[in-house]
DNA sequence: ACCTGAACACCGTTCAAGT
DNA sequence: ACCTGAACACCGTTCAAGT
């Protein structure tokens, strides 16, 4: 008798996610993560079948909580401040949780064929083309979406990974390529640039 | 006596970008650089003092040809065909050295401080920033630069690790953001939208 | 049912010893 | 000068054995 669980799904997966965000990537080992729940590295394996695993599962973790943030931001009325607001959340999570934010884009190959990965992905997406919808017509919104989402996510990598070496004011970098890009998408029913 | 070079420092650069394109970065480990190099592991580290450090190097390599790529794109008469070609010769040397290209943003932190990898960096971006500069005017140069290259380095991620999942055609996708950017930052001047 | 120690194959890296 | 075998600490993972 006894074994009694030491830990849990959870527990596990936040542990996890602690060690990614305090030391990167290569901080979080198996073994580590055992350590730091109480636990021997094999018993791990009966909660998540391999490394890979258990990112994944952080990576879902992390999805649902942007897209928590990110809809948070939604405005009643105005297209344009919903999306410069859901920008600015967005922005906001990513360098809050750099490693969990770039598991997103990088490691994730693997999940491709994973049904609630997939979901997760495609409900945080859907926020964002509701809105262009309504905006530019349903034809334009996945184009839309998609030119936004590459800017975000790419000044969002390069910020992380301090890749802007020419000096100048990043946080009116930010501003001037949304507000370009939305000025452009959104044209005159949009808001004028600042 | 004996003992003469099996390799050279090339080489193994060479060998260790092969490995890598072919089967990933998990693909790429010192023992399987120095097999296919025809040496034992120790020999490595005559030439490279860690595994990062030849990382690092592959990756100046990699830069090297993508600001070469990308250079000969230039158009003499037109800031807009040159962008627009620039973009393509861009996301073209990407696609065919997708494994190599992803180095270049993520796992370099190590080299900020690196005196070379700082330099190829910089000449990289230089190009860029003298098109925009005649079209937009020196103080908007660097903004405009970030909008472009957040754009392009964030589709590219997107599109190498297949996360474009809602269907469509993606290089329509690509042509329209490319599009908007453009026209946003040149104005009327440049080319508008077809 | 859950946990454990022991073991396996594989890493990156160091170093004394060879030619 | 360059290469090598042996060794170290660490990793992901498996599995038979414990309670």
């Amino acid at each position: 008798m006894s074994a009694r669980p030491k830990t849990s799904d959870a527990g596990i997966r936040a542990v996890a996610r602690k060690l990614l965000e305090e030391g990167g990537i290569d901080n979080l080992s198996m073994l580590a993560v055992a350590d730091a729940v109480g636990v021997r590295a094999p018993s791990l394996y009966k909660r998540f079948s391999s490394k890979s695993d258990l990112l994944l599962a952080v990576t879902g973790d992390t999805l649902l909580e942007l897209q928590a943030s990110v809809e948070k931001a939604v405005h009643p009325r105005s297209a344009y401040r919903s999306l410069e607001r859901m920008a600015a959340a967005y922005r906001a999570f990513a360098k809050k949780n750099p490693r969990a934010y770039q598991l997103i884009f990088e490691d994730i190959p693997l999940s491709l064929d994973d049904r609630s990965d997939r979901d997760v992905r495609l409900a945080a997406a859907a926020a964002l083309l509701r809105i262009l919808s309504e905006a530019m017509g349903e034809e334009k919104a996945l184009l839309g979406a998609r030119t936004l989402v590459s800017f975000l996510h790419g000044f969002l990598s390069m910020e992380l990974n301090e890749l802007f070496r020419f000096g100048g004011d990043i946080n009116e970098a930010f501003r001037f390529g949304l507000s370009t890009i939305l000025n452009a998408l959104l044209g005159s029913g949009g808001r004028t640039r600042r």
